[in-house]
Parts: structure tokens; C-alpha cells; sequence
RNA sequence: GCCGACGUAGCUCAAUUGGCAGAGCAACGGAUUUGUAAUCCGUAGGUUCGGGGUUCGAUUCCCCGCGUCGGCUCCA
């Protein structure tokens, strides 16, 4: 009898021929219910896959990424399935699991309307209902070929022409509807519970625009109907928190057609949250060792011909402009200039590292479709910096990079971090030495801040490898706005150099690091992570001084006179209106202190303030409270 | 750029089959002097994204542009 390894170290016999179900069945009933196929020495399978020899089986769940994902991926089969009964003519193409969903593109005469989603979706539970069993069924590559071509399905007929012919086939039915399929999928169609389609959008056929427009439908699917209406919730709280709403609600930016989409203009409130960051950003870097540069916007052609960026970059740069029957580009980075500081005298090995940051504004041209609030621009400015440094000092200053990139991350209120090391791809410049050197000295760094991470092998760019840091927002978003990236091409480039110890002319490593990418995106994340309610530290108005009527009008001016003496941005609202209006109106601009003044604070030199949850704090003397808010925007907290 | 949806007052949204373009909030004026999330009355506000067409008549139907939004990498 086989013997079968489950993850707890334990062993179950079982009569051959077993299955992933049999295991599931031996170990409990409850097991067997939820089971959605195995992990069988690694591999995942169908559940019915017959198991002759001894295996390490894992049984996956719903309550699994695993399993997840082969939920989604049957759901997305179902959704085909529903499709090729509503609309015949339709052809199907490629369906699978994605991030925190499913979708499937088809080729159809017509694009879906919201109202063929809809008939979708009953048609799918209807499938359900019918809890069709779903089999695994291997076939010969040219009858799969044949089958397809005969049922009109062009597109899978392509599929399998590409896929290498020593590899076997697997086709799944269920019901009338069969798929090509590499599996594993849910034992019957009864088992999909929670799902949703959320929206049609054109696709390319393979991702390319030479090819034809398919039309995509996307869904979710869940292990039951709870997981799903929280994943819906999560999707409502995403819209509430989103920057473009926000920002014109706070009046914190606009992007606006007179002036060009992509191109943000900063309001006053926005303005003061950017001049708060940028100066956090410059004490930190005076700090960490940091100069500073400016550089012009724009520079000669040439000087983008000798970066190279006119080769490689070309398709994210503007068109260049005529000066002077010259040809002058608007940067779409700061790189260039900073090598020519460099290069600008002779440089000992004395000199290094030298660490020069630039809040650099750059434009690039992203295509009209893409563009997305402050997600996605064509002008924005980046915390931008490079090091040029000796091949000795390389891990020393990473690691004093990560540090830098940690603390400005959890200041701003993010705790955890994903990090990945990318190394050399197959198309590169510079050494084997310099590349391992570089690679190990990023590694070390890492592991020396007891930091997790992925190693993305070959994933690097062909000038240097790299580190980028993702952040979690406060609803579990990822966002990757820190990279540290290695370049061994540019200083090649513009040939720049220091003297050494020995007398002789060295290369120096360079470093292009940035922490919080664009500001401009870096906002925008902020105040969704924030959903507007932003910590003191940043919040553009901190407290707004309301009166209760015109008799308290001097006692208020006075309160902020001496606060704003103190540092802190205050309003005042002396305006002839009830309380209770004025602190609706800022409670909904989210300001984080309301000081209402009357009588009793008037006569005692008090103020009454508010939270942004609506608690009041009662009658606190005015330097008390002053002193508390200091503290508050002093901890940034 | 491509596919789809959308574009009405500063904002959020109405307007029946093609029949005088409206409401709330905001703004402005006045009254109200008020104690923890909306006091009352009044006034003004429009090239219905732009251009063309069909029609007696277009916010509505058609065509062309512009813009916004959702997508366009995640392998059968």
C-alpha cells in the first residue's frame, strides 16, 4: 500500500488505486467536504488524480492561496462555460486566475453590455445548480487540434500549435462545455458559491496591440458568500479613500485640460502638505549625509544621446525642441546632470562617497490611456539622489540607504515592507566580477537589516541590479515606490573617474536611489492610506479656533495668534454661525483639532477642543493644549 | 495609442416617446448671536465637452474630435 506524507509529518495507508479525495476522506469528513484537489509532491492536482506510489500530499482548501486560486480559475471556466451557452459564436481564448480575481477574453461580434453581464452571472449559478461534474481527460495534440478547429475555436487550436509538443494535453469537461486546461479545477461546478463579475474592458489578443481586440470579462470568486461581500466592502472603502475624490474634495490639486492631462497643478492645502514633506525629506538627508543639487529641466540633445536614454528611452521621452537651431529635451530624469556635476573637476578617492539629492521634477510621456490622478503623470518630481562611491563602499551605503528608506516609510505610517533583490539578466554591461561583487554587497545589506526578501533572478536592469521596497497601505494594498538601483553603464558612459590611493584613474560606482519615487504618486498614496486623515505633522490646517458668537471673536484671534507664533497652521472661524455648523463643515474638511471658544474659555484663558472622532475634551488652558499639540506634530505621530 | 462606458451650474445629480434645462449643496445678499456634524428667507449662476448633421424642434438620434473613467503583463 502507499504511503502518503501530509504537511503535519503524519502518515496515511491507503488501499491503491488512492486519490487526493480518498486522503482527504481518511483524515475527516469535514476535509473531504472542503477539499478542492491536492498538492502532490509539490504539484498540485485534481482531486480524483489516482496516486500509486508514496507522496508527500498536501489537500488544498479554499481557505488556501492554492485553493483560492483554483476556485477562481474553475469560476472563470464557468463563466466561459455560461458565455458559449448564452452566445455561441462567441470563441474562447485564455481564462485565468488573477490577483484578487479571475477573467476571461473572448472573441465575440459585439462588446459585452453591463446587461449581458448580468445574464452571465444567472446563467453561471444556473450551471451551479446543475452541479456539473468537472473531468480531466488527456488527448492526442492533433485530435485536440482538430476538435478545436471543428468546434471553431481558432484560438485554442493556436494555443496548442505553440505549446511544445512533448508535452501532454489536458482537456476539462464539464457538461456540454470542455476546455483546454492545465488544471486543476474544482471536482463539480456545485462548489463555486461566491462570485461576481465586475467589468468588461478590451484586452489585445496575447498583450499586443498588433494583434486583435478581445473582449475581457473580470470577476471575483471567494470561498463563500462572506468572503465575497468583504472583498466588496474592501472594493466600496478603496472608492471612498480614492485621491482624485479626495483631492478636490480637501482642495489639495487638480489636473485640469487647459493646462494638459498628466501635468498636476498643487493647491494651497496640497502645497503646504508637500512643502511639510519635502522639508521632513531635506532635515533627513542633511542628516544622512546628503548634498543637494538643482538642474535645469531641460538640457542639449546630446547629452541624452550620450546617456543613452535617446536609444533606450526614447519611446517614455518627449519630442525634443529647437533652440537656436539647436535640439534641446525636457529631462525625463536627473541622472545625466548629476554625472555632469561629477565630472565637472577632478575627484579624489577622498571625495567618495559623495551623496547628492535633487527633488527633481521630470517628464515623461505616458500614453493618454494610462494616464490615472497622481498615480500616473507626465510631470512629477522625484526624491531622486545618487551616490558615487568606491566598489569597497557599495554595501555600507546601501545599507545606509535602507535605513534612510525605513525610517521615511514608517514615518509616514508604513510598517510592512517587501523587498526584492533583482539580478543580472541575460543582456548586460560590466563584469561577472562587478556583478557578483554588487549583487552580494545588495544581499548582505538586506539580510543585515534582518529584512525578508525575494530574489526576482534575471529580473534586474541591464546596467546594474536593484532593491525595491513595497509598502502595505492601511487596507492591505501594495505599493512599490523605493528602489535602489545599481549602474555600471552610465559612469562607462560619460567616462567619469576619481584617483586613487595609487595614483591611478578608477571608475566609480554609481547609485540612483529614490524613496518615495514621485512625490507626486507618493501623495496620492498617502491619502488613500490615510483616507484624508492625515497626522498631524501633515495636515495642512492642524485646528481651527470657532467661536461660539462675535463676543468670542478677540479670545479666538488671540488663540491663534499665539499658536501660529508657536508653529502651528491654524484658522480661525469667526463666522456668525451655529457651532454645531461650523463643526460639521470642518469636521468634514478632516481637520484633526476643533477649539470651539465661549464665554467660560474666553474668562479663563481656555480653549475646548475637539477631536477629529468627535470627542470633547472639556476645558483645557490654552498653553496646556498647545504644548500637547506641539508634541503631537513634534513625534509626527 | 486601442476597446468599452461616460461628459448637464463650482460640486453631486435630475429632465417621460425628440417638445420652455431643474434640484440639493456651495457662492452672493439679508435676517438670526447661536455650546459640539447642516438656522431661515432671498439672489445670481448654463455655448447641456467642442464641431458638424438629421429634424418644425436635439441634453436626447447620427458622424468627427477632445476629455474622464475601467481595462489592454500575469500563460492553455
Amino acid at each position: 500500500m502507499p504511503r502518503f506524507t501530509l504537511p503535519d509529518g503524519s502518515i496515511k495507508e491507503i488501499a491503491s488505486p488512492a486519490t487526493v479525495a480518498a486522503i482527504a476522506a481518511a483524515i475527516g469528513a469535514g476535509l473531504a467536504r472542503a477539499a478542492l484537489a491536492g498538492r502532490v509532491d509539490g504539484r498540485l492536482v485534481d482531486l480524483d488524480t489516482p496516486l500509486e506510489t508514496d507522496a508527500a500530499v498536501e489537500i488544498v482548501t479554499p481557505s488556501t492561496p492554492d485553493g483560492l486560486e483554483i476556485l477562481r480559475h474553475s469560476t472563470s471556466h464557468l463563466m466561459a462555460h455560461a458565455v458559449k451557452e448564452l452566445y455561441p459564436a462567441a470563441q474562447v481564448t485564455i481564462g485565468p486566475a488573477v490577483a484578487d480575481g479571475f477573467y476571461y477574453d473572448f472573441d465575440y461580434e459585439r462588446p459585452f453590455t453591463p446587461e449581458d453581464l448580468t445574464a452571465i452571472e444567472a446563467r453561471m449559478e444556473a450551471i451551479v445548480q446543475r452541479d456539473l461534474p468537472v473531468e480531466r481527460r488527456l488527448m492526442e495534440r492533433q485530435e485536440a487540434i482538430d476538435w478545436f478547429t471543428a468546434q471553431g475555436e481558432h484560438y485554442k487550436a493556436e494555443i496548442i500549435r505553440d505549446i511544445p509538443s512533448d508535452q501532454a494535453l489536458s482537456l476539462y469537461r464539464q457538461g456540454e462545455f470542455m476546455d483546454l486546461c492545465r488544471g486543476p479545477h474544482v471536482p463539480s461546478t456545485g462548489r463555486l458559491k461566491a462570485f461576481k463579475l465586475t467589468r468588461v474592458a478590451g484586452a489585445y489578443w496575447r498583450g499586443d496591440s498588433k494583434n486583435k481586440m478581445l473582449q475581457r470579462i473580470y470577476g471575483t470568486a471567494f470561498a463563500d458568500k462572506k468572503a465575497l461581500a468583504a472583498h466588496l466592502t474592501l472594493l466600496e472603502e478603496a472608492a471612498k479613500r480614492d485621491h482624485r475624490r479626495l483631492g478636490k474634495e480637501l482642495d489639495l490639486f487638480s489636473i485640469q485640460d487647459d493646462a494638459g492631462g498628466g501635468l498636476v497643478l498643487w493647491h494651497p492645502m496640497g502645497a503646504r502638505m508637500r512643502q511639510t514633506i519635502e522639508d521632513y525629506w531635506k532635515q533627513t538627508h542633511r542628516e544622512a549625509g546628503y548634498e543637494f543639487l538643482f538642474t535645469p529641466h531641460m538640457a542639449n540633445l546630446d547629452l541624452w544621446r550620450t546617456s543613452g536614454h535617446l536609444d533606450f528611452y526614447r519611446e517614455s521621452m518627449f519630442n525634443p525642441m529647437t533652440v537656436d537651431e539647436q535640439s534641446y529635451q525636457i529631462r525625463p530624469m536627473n541622472c545625466p546632470f548629476h554625472i555632469l556635476v561629477f565630472r565637472s573637476r577632478i575627484r579624489s578617492h577622498r571625495d567618495l562617497p559623495m551623496r547628492w539629492a535633487e527633488l527633481g521634477t521630470v517628464y515623461r510621456y505616458e500614453m493618454s490611456g494610462v494616464l490615472h490622478g497622481l498615480f500616473r503623470v507626465r510631470g512629477f518630481t522625484q526624491d531622486d539622489a545618487h551616490i558615487f562611491c568606491r566598489e569597497s563602499q557599495i554595501e555600507a551605503e546601501i545599507s545606509a540607504i535602507l535605513d534612510l528608506t525605513l525610517q521615511t516609510l514608517r514615518t509616514f505610517g508604513f510598517e510592512k515592507f517587501e523587498i526584492n533583490l533583482s539580478t543580472r539578466p541575460g543582456k548586460s554591461v560590466g563584469s561577472d566580477a562587478i556583478w557578483d561583487k554588487a549583487t552580494t554587497a545588495l544581499r548582505n545589506a538586506i539580510v543585515g537589516h534582518g529584512l525578508d526578501y525575494a530574489e526576482d533572478v534575471g529580473g534586474g536592469a541591464f546596467y546594474g541590479p536593484k532593491i525595491d521596497v513595497k509598502i502595505t497601505d492601511a487596507i492591505g494594498r501594495k505599493w512599490q515606490c523605493s528602489t535602489i538601483q545599481l549602474d555600471f553603464n552610465l559612469p562607462e558612459r560619460f567616462d567619469i573617474g576619481y584617483i586613487g590611493e595609487d595614483g591611478g584613474r578608477h571608475r566609480p560606482i554609481m547609485i540612483h536611489r529614490a524613496l518615495m519615487g514621485s512625490l507626486e504618486r507618493f501623495f496620492g498614496i498617502l491619502i488613500e492610506h490615510y483616507a484624508g486623515h492625515f497626522p498631524l505633522w501633515i495636515a495642512p490646517v492642524q485646528a481651527v479656533v470657532l467661536t461660539i458668537t462675535e463676543a468670542h471673536n478677540d479670545w479666538a484671534v488671540e488663540v491663534a495668534k499665539r499658536w501660529r507664533a508657536a508653529g502651528l497652521r491654524v484658522e480661525t472661524d469667526l463666522r456668525n454661525h451655529k457651532v454645531s455648523y461650523k463643526i460639521r463643515e470642518h469636521a468634514m474638511r478632516k481637520i484633526p483639532w476643533l477649539l470651539i471658544v465661549g464665554e467660560r474659555e474666553q474668562a479663563e484663558g481656555a480653549v475646548s477642543p475637539r477631536d477629529r472622532h468627535g470627542k470633547d475634551l472639556g476645558l483645557i488652558p490654552v498653553d496646556d493644549m498647545l504644548q500637547r499639540l506641539l508634541l503631537e506634530a513634534a513625534n509626527r505621530t
